[in-house]
DNA sequence: ACAACACATAAGCCATGGCTTATGTGTTGC
DNA sequence: GCAACACATAAGCCATGGCTTATGTGTTGT
């Protein structure tokens, strides 16, 4: 079901990963969780192009990370927090192997719905 | 501190997520999940050259996701746990911006912790 | 010692990806 | 309407990356 889903929505974690491979990608990311941003800010803070920056953002999208809302001639992007839920939920499937910080968290989380 | 940790084993997240991008890769590091395998077991179990097989296995091992270890003529592999842990300190970061579920995980721990 | 096996590495090929410049699409203000 | 701005998209270039075949390095067994 959630496999449906997840092909439904078109975004594997493959997506994900991908997109976040790519440093600068990785940069624009952050740099937006810091608040939504206007193509031409991120274009500011980086030193890449506006085309490069709108390919990186187009891709992120792509991803389910981010997303975007204009507002007058600005195009504003903004993180979509459940774009890192493939990557996390992918983690997960590997708790088994964390530390134990993170061990002691699913081990509270079992507690918890017990 | 724990960037100069970081900056000393030569791993920053970079690495994880550039071995982690790959899809025939992730499978690999996946099948390593359910326990050691030599390169012969991992070219058989997928439809890659033996050639293509080593070089994944190098690349995971150069990002601290996999370790080696010879065993008569064949050389086991097996995932390192601690591989994950830029990757997990990545999504970490941005904690803030989980669903609902993870969020409970970190309102937990910081009650665990006081 | 030699053949067979298991693996790593080298070299080359081809597809992909990220960047650039150039151009198209909207939007604002005069 | 028109110039200026903000952004997206197209086209092309070059580096990177993943795969292949071919070859080198160890190890085992006879």
């Amino acid at each position: 079901m959630a496999y449906v889903l997840r092909v439904l929505q078109g975004s594997t974690e493959d997506t994900v990963f991908q997109a976040l491979a790519d440093p600068s990608r990785r940069a624009i990311f952050e740099s937006l969780t810091r608040g939504e941003a206007a193509v031409k800010d991120l274009t500011a803070r980086f030193e890449l192009s506006q085309p490069a920056v709108s390919q990186h953002l187009a891709t992120l999208r792509g991803a389910g990370l981010v997303e975007s809302r204009r507002e007058g001639r600005c195009v504003m992007y903004r993180v979509e927090p459940r774009g890192l839920q493939p990557l996390v939920d992918w983690i997960t499937h590997y708790r088994a192997f964390w530390t134990d910080r993170v061990g002691r968290l699913e081990r509270l989380l079992t507690e918890l719905e017990r």
